[in-house]
DNA sequence: CGGGATCCAAGAAGATACTG
DNA sequence: CAGTATCTTCTTGGATCCCG
């Protein structure tokens, strides 16, 4: 008869799980723009994401690699280079990254109907 | 020539959307709360959410409030209790709060798997 | 170019005590 | 019970310099 309440609670500790993989200020934004527009270098990617600075991009990419969520490649050009992209296993979290900006659209919707109701 | 790079932009910024809306360290597992477990009280909430104190748990469900997320109600109890509960926008956080769920689940199995393997 | 190291300011968050 | 107020601690993150 507690059942249901064990799934939700398994449920709940899932989304936790999450919680914690993509905790910090940057972890979404940066595999939202390794999602949307691919593979990436370091300078690209400080470009795209809107005032993150080389110390936390660095440390939040790390612990990305760490989780196994993108991969990191050195390229051998004249001035090196290095390349970010997810891994099979970060592009697995596309769909949640997906959700999340369909929402965001109907959001603006939703907020410039409301401005347009005043 | 650059119809799908806006399109890219703006996916981009929706995410951002989410996030600065979800922002905060219990955002999501409040949500998670309500969206698992339905209708709660504050305390419940505390219990539940492991961690948390009063201060960021009641911090956290005002600005929820304020976006229109969550509903505030007072009961006139003896000793008076508070509940809150997603509005029907806040439901609409629903498929990300699964999406999220069923990807942690997934997690654990992997991670479950790589420890057995060695 | 892609970072690492250091220093420092600001804000987030914890613990505790207190109130209606 | 459901918070608020206060104080302290910890984390975040910005700026800067440096290195391969």
């Amino acid at each position: 008869m507690e059942k249901i309440s064990n799934d939700c609670l398994q449920k709940f500790k899932a989304v936790n799980d999450v919680k914690d993989i993509l905790s910090g200020k940057w972890k979404v934004m940066i595999i939202a723009s390794l999602s949307v527009f691919g593979e990436k270098r370091y300078m690209e990617l400080q470009r795209i994401i809107d005032g993150i600075g080389t110390k936390m991009l660095s440390k939040e990419l790390q612990e990305l690699e760490i989780n196994g969520l993108i991969k990191r490649t050195v390229m051998d050009t004249k001035p090196i280079t290095v390349k970010y992209e997810l891994t099979a296993y970060g592009l697995t979290l596309t769909p949640i990254i997906d959700e999340m900006a369909s929402w965001g659209i109907q959001h603006r919707e939703r907020v410039i109907k409301e401005m347009s109701a005043k």
